[in-house]
DNA sequence: CGGCTTGTTGACCTAATTCAACCACGGTGG
DNA sequence: CCACCGTGGTTGAATTAGGTCAACAAGCCG
């Protein structure tokens, strides 16, 4: 397995039931035509027939619906080794947008190669399935923490989240981590105004919990972000660490 | 095909991307101990290991969690036809809570059966992982009216949503259906207090659009529930409407 | 230089929460 | 049979979180 395959990132840092380097090849393999994106550009719009997959090879990407008077819902961000939209595969058509956050590397995979995989890899199928469920883990998340905290503790579950799956993929030292989307787009995650996300953002830098700086966070006071947020990483399914690490790999 | 078989319902509605007869009695074959449970009973708890899964026969179930302060965020409402925790299957571990709403009737898989179903049966499988992607679908909805919607605008969106589900099962007219959650539960599914929802139902009959009658609903104005909850049901991928009524079906 | 976007701050307004009292009801036990 | 209680729903008054509108400052880019 070459260490600068397209794929290195899937699923890093998570439980993966015993992937294999010979099903992450095979993965490598069905991955082609390797493009890069600008800041804006969409690879799915909403309704639109699906024939490939996209998988997130450097950069960052949201989902996002837009309401009727124009307001933004972001309803995922995806970091680099996300599949973004293999959700797009078993449904054909998807209910939302999803687009680039800055400059962005993606690579395709056809649903021709998916339905290859799916008929001769039932271990590798289970687990591109399990991939897309840890996407359906996360939104479950997004409703409690939009259900039922307020802006500060959206804020700081977001972060604590974000911050997660970067030290998954190795992007963040458990310190400081990049923040691709400006606080707008932090406002239309955590379903706030812009105005009401700066002042939030005034709060938490008053509290000593995070500092901002450009298009980076460094968090001051984990415990109390995590506190403030109610946030507990199982549901993210780390490798480490959690009610999910046990006897996980190489079973199924 | 027996008509009365268990699984009898499962997709009932949906665009089902050519499920054979076959297929469903695989599915019917894997599924048993059907057993009842009484309100409140709990089929997952949160951090569970998970050897089976559970399909709902009859009544209604729910996905929640529970924050710092024990108030609960309910995630998901499950319907008869539901496969409820296929989540389970690749997950292994879930992370909330699944209980029944008023008396419910179930039916187990082992997740051994889901095993052999997914080595033989590949378009089985996809139409299996397409069914939990339909919850993920319903999750990105439940973010955008918990982000976007006013608590009037929530509630005509979740009811628009349970109808049209219901339709699907033939359990909705298009006007009258079953709701079997108390004003206290669709206040934790729209994420505001029950004291606000009794004033916002208020509000519903003041305006005449819906009309509630104990355990029952019953839309007078359809179009004025469907504007202020900005609903477009494609995202449910009914078989009929919408975007996504072309050339799914027996297809892959 | 001007014009754009992003973030900040202030004053005011509104939606929703909180706390409380209260009613209707369907048991359950005396 | 009635007294009792717990649950679900309703209503009112006071409070608060967040929205709205507007002005302005700091980049940043053509």
């Amino acid at each position: 397995m070459a260490d600068n395959q397209l794929t290195q990132l899937f699923l890093a840092g998570r439980v993966r039931h015993g992937l294999r380097a010979a099903e992450l090849d095979t993965l490598d393999r069905a991955v082609s035509e390797v493009r890069s994106l600008v800041h804006g550009e969409e690879v799915v719009r909403r309704g639109q027939r699906m024939e490939t997959s996209t998988y997130l090879v450097s950069g960052f990407m949201i989902r996002s619906v837009t309401d009727s008077e124009g307001g933004r819902q972001i309803l995922g961000l995806h970091i680099p080794g996300d599949f973004v939209d293999l959700h797009a595969f078993p449904l054909k058509r998807l209910d939302h947008d999803v687009s680039a956050v800055g400059d962005v590397r993606i690579a395709q995979v056809s649903h021709r190669a998916l339905r290859a995989i799916i008929e001769q890899h039932p271990h590798l199928t289970r687990i591109l399935w399990y991939s897309t469920l840890l996407d359906a883990a996360m939104h479950r998340e997004w409703i409690f923490r939009l259900g039922r905290l307020d802006a500060l503790g959206r804020v700081c579950h977001f972060l604590c989240e974000t911050e997660m799956r970067l030290r998954f993929v190795e992007m963040s030292d458990g310190v400081t981590f990049p923040m691709p989307l400006s606080q707008r787009e932090i406002a239309e995650v955590c379903g706030i105004t812009s105005v009401h996300m700066s002042r939030t953002m005034a709060a938490l830098r008053q509290l000593d919990l995070v500092a901002f700086d450009g298009g980076a966070v460094t968090i001051l006071n984990y415990q109390g972000l995590a506190d403030l947020g109610e946030f507990d990483g199982d549901y993210l399914y780390g490798r480490h660490g959690g009610l999910f690490d046990d006897d996980y790999e190489d079973r199924m």
